[in-house]
DNA sequence: GCCGTTTTCGGCCCGACTGTTTTCAGTCG
C-alpha cells in the first residue's frame, strides 16, 4: 500500500507552501488530502485503477492526477516543483513543537538557518534574540519544543493508551471537585492507534483540579497547567491532556474534543448553512445558546441523531444521522462468548479449568479453546493424538459446568499450499474450527489469496483468524485481497475473525464494514494466551462498532445452540 | 485545491493560549 508514502508527500507539499506564504485554503486542503490519505484503510492504488478517487472527500480532480502520476512513475511534479530551492530538513523544523511556518521562515531569511543543528547552534550562540517577533520566552519554549521534538513518540496502540486513560479516571473521579469526567479524542472514538490522550471533566475549580491532575501518580513531565488546562507526560511516554469546562458545556466540549476533526467540519457546515454555529462551548442560534449541556443537543439541533463517537470519521455517519438510518451498533454486553483463545495444552498459560472460571466471572455462556496444530512448533502446537486428548479432557469438564460451555475447537494452521494442518476427520469432532496463516508471509497476492480461499473452501473451517495478519506499527499484513476473501466467506458461510489483540485489531473497520456489506458474519476474540489478556474484547467491540457492524453481524452474540447452528450449517451439503 | 439545498465562482470551522506587542500574529488542537 502507499497509501501513507502519498499522504506524507502531500503533507510535504502542504507544509512548504506554508512555509512560502502560499494561500492557506489550498495549503489546507493539501493537509485535508494527506489526512484523509492517511487514514484511508483501502489500498489507494485499487482505488486509482477503479476510478473512485475523486469519491474521496477531499480528493478533487488536480489531487486524484497527482496520485495517478505518483503510482505510474514514482514520482509526483508538483512535489519536485515545490521543493524548489527548498531542504526537506527545512521543512522538518516546522514538526519542533512552538515552531511553524512563519518562525521558521523568518529563522531562514534572517540568519540563514537550514535545519536542527543551524538552529542549535544559532540558540547556543544567542544570535536569535533580537529578531523580530522573539523574545526570551519564544527561545526558551524552542529549547524545550527541541527536547520535546527529539523524545517525541509516535501514535501509541490503544491498547496501551485504554488501560492508562481507565486507571487516570479511576484516579480522578477521587477528587469530589470533578462532576463528570469522560476520555474524548481518538480513544473514545476507539481508533487502533491514538497520538495522545485527551480527558475532560467537568466543575467549579478548575485550577485545583488541574493542580490534583499534574500531581497524579505515574506524571513524569509537567507540560502545562492552567485554569483550564492541564497537560502532562507520564510513565508510558504518552501525552495526556486534561481540560475543565463548566457543566453546562460539558456536552458540547466532549463532543468537540471527541473530533474526528473531519467530522466537526462537516457538521459546523451543516450549522451554518441553518444559520446556527457550533463551538466548544455549545449550540448557538445568533447570541442565544440553544444547547451545550448535553452531547445529543447538538446533534438534535442540528436535525439529526445523536451518533456513537466510533461512528464519527465522516464516512456517511452525518447523512445516515440525517436520514434516522444509523445502525444498533453491537455492544460488549451482546458478546456472549470468545471465540479464540489458548490453554497451556500450546503456548497459552492457564488451564481450562481457570478459563472457564474467569469467562464465567466475566459473564459469558461459552469460551472456545483453541491451541495450534502441530505445524506451529514454536507455540508447542498439538499433535492429532494430542488434539483427540484435548477432546476428552474438555468433554470431562464440561460435565462440571451449569449454563457455561468449553467448546471444543483448535487454531488450525493454513499450510502453504492452502491445506490445512490436521485432517478432516479430526476437525469433524471439534465444535468450532478456527483457521489461520502463520508462515509464508511474503506470498504474493494471488497464491495467499487462493491459499486462504482454499481453506475457505473446506467445509470443516468456521473462522478465519487475524485474516490480515498485520500486526499494528510492525508489520504490514500479507498482500492479499481482502475482496476475494470476503466474496469468498459469503458464499460458503465462513465467518472473518476481529482479533481483538492489542497489535492486530485485524479485520480492520474498514474491511468489517465491507464484510458486512458482503454478508460475511463476524467472530470478535481474543486471541487471549493469558487470563489478562481477556479483557481486549472491549477493543475489538470497538472496531467492530467502528465498522458499522450490528449484533446480529456478530456470531458470538448468538446463543449456544445458534452458534451451534452456524458451525454445522456449513459442513452440511445444499438441499 | 475543493466544493455545491445561495453550484462553476467565491467561499472555505472555531476558538484558546502565548508571547509579543499596544491591538495582534503565530501556533495549536
Amino acid at each position: 500500500m502507499k497509501n501513507q508514502e502519498i499522504a506524507a508527500l502531500f503533507e510535504k507539499i502542504a507544509n512548504v507552501l506554508e512555509l512560502k506564504g502560499e494561500n492557506t485554503f489550498r495549503i489546507n486542503s493539501y493537509h485535508k488530502a494527506a489526512r484523509v490519505i492517511g487514514d484511508l484503510a483501502e489500498d489507494i492504488e485499487i482505488l486509482a485503477k477503479a476510478g473512485k478517487l475523486t469519491d474521496i472527500p477531499g480528493i478533487g480532480e488536480g489531487t486524484a492526477e497527482k496520485i495517478i502520476e505518483y503510482i505510474n512513475s514514482g514520482k509526483m511534479s508538483k512535489y519536485d516543483e515545490v521543493m524548489q530551492g527548498v531542504s526537506e530538513e527545512t521543512v522538518a523544523l516546522m514538526q519542533i513543537p512552538g515552531l511553524g511556518p512563519k518562525t521558521v521562515a523568518l529563522l531562514n531569511k534572517e540568519l540563514g538557518i537550514v535545519n536542527l543543528s543551524d538552529l542549535e547552534k544559532a540558540l547556543h550562540g544567542d544570535t536569535l534574540k533580537g529578531l523580530f517577533g522573539i523574545g526570551d520566552k519564544k527561545i526558551e519554549n524552542i529549547v524545550k519544543g527541541i527536547t520535546l521534538f527529539k523524545t517525541s513518540q509516535q501514535r501509541i496502540s490503544i491498547g496501551m493508551a485504554y488501560p492508562v486513560v481507565k486507571r487516570i479516571i479511576e484516579e480522578l473521579k477521587h477528587n469530589p471537585k470533578i462532576e463528570d469526567i469522560q476520555a474524548a479524542g481518538s480513544l473514545r472514538r476507539m481508533k487502533e492507534t491514538v497520538g495522545d490522550i485527551d480527558i475532560l471533566v467537568s466543575g467549579a475549580e478548575g485550577t485545583e483540579i488541574v493542580k490534583s491532575f499534574v500531581n497524579m501518580r505515574g506524571v513524569t513531565q509537567i507540560l502545562a497547567a492552567g485554569d483550564t488546562k492541564g497537560s502532562v507526560r507520564i510513565e508510558e511516554g504518552v501525552q495526556v491532556d486534561l481540560r475543565v469546562v463548566r457543566e453546562d458545556e460539558f456536552g458540547a466540549a466532549l463532543q468537540y474534543f471527541t473530533g474526528s476533526k473531519e467530522h466537526n467540519v462537516h457538521l459546523r457546515e451543516i450549522a451554518r448553512k441553518k444559520g446556527l454555529k457550533v463551538s466548544e462551548y455549545g449550540i448557538f442560534r445568533g447570541d442565544k445558546k440553544v444547547g451545550g449541556r448535553l452531547e445529543e443537543e447538538i446533534y438534535a439541533t442540528l436535525g439529526m441523531d445523536w451518533i456513537s463517537p466510533e461512528l464519527r470519521e465522516n464516512r456517511g455517519e452525518i447523512e445516515a444521522a440525517q436520514e434516522g438510518k444509523l445502525p444498533k451498533l453491537v455492544e460488549l454486553s451482546d458478546i456472549k462468548g470468545d471465540l479464540h483463545n489458548h490453554s497451556n495444552w500450546s503456548d497459552g498459560i492457564p488451564t481450562f479449568e481457570e478459563m472457564a472460571e474467569h469467562a464465567i466471572k466475566m459473564g459469558y455462556k461459552y469460551l472456545v479453546v483453541s491451541d495450534h496444530s502441530k505445524s506451529l512448533h514454536i507455540a508447542n502446537g498439538l499433535e492429532d493424538d494430542e488434539l483427540l486428548e484435548e477432546i476428552e479432557a474438555i468433554d470431562k469438564l464440561n460435565k462440571k459446568f451449569k449454563g457455561f460451555t468449553l467448546l471444543k475447537a483448535t487454531e488450525v494452521d493454513i499450510k502453504s499450499d492452502g491445506s490445512l494442518d490436521f485432517p478432516d476427520k479430526l476437525l469433524k469432532k471439534l465444535d468450532i474450527v478456527v483457521a489461520s496463516i502463520h508462515s509464508g508471509f511474503k506470498q504474493g497476492t494471488e497464491k495467499i489469496t487462493e491459499r486462504m480461499i482454499a481453506a475457505i473452501r473446506n467445509p470443516q473451517v468456521n473462522i478465519i483468524a487475524h485474516p490480515t495478519g498485520r500486526l499494528i506499527s510492525k508489520r504490514e499484513g500479507y498482500e492479499i485481497d481482502m475482496d476475494k476473501v470476503i466474496e469468498a466467506c459469503a458464499e460458503t458461510g465462513t465467518a472473518l475473525e476481529i482479533n481483538c489483540f492489542y497489535d492486530r485489531l485485524d479485520l480492520n473497520d474498514i474491511n468489517c464494514r465491507k464484510a458486512k456489506e458482503a454478508g460475511v458474519m463476524i467472530s470478535i476474540s481474543t486471541d487471549a494466551h493469558h487470563l489478562d489478556q481477556m479483557w481486549m474484547i472491549e477493543l475489538g467491540v470497538g472496531i467492530a462498532r467502528r465498522g458499522w457492524l450490528e449484533a446480529k453481524n456478530v456470531i458470538n452474540t448468538f446463543s449456544l445452540d445458534k452458534l451451534k447452528t452456524f458451525c454445522r450449517k456449513k459442513g452440511m451439503p445444499s438441499p
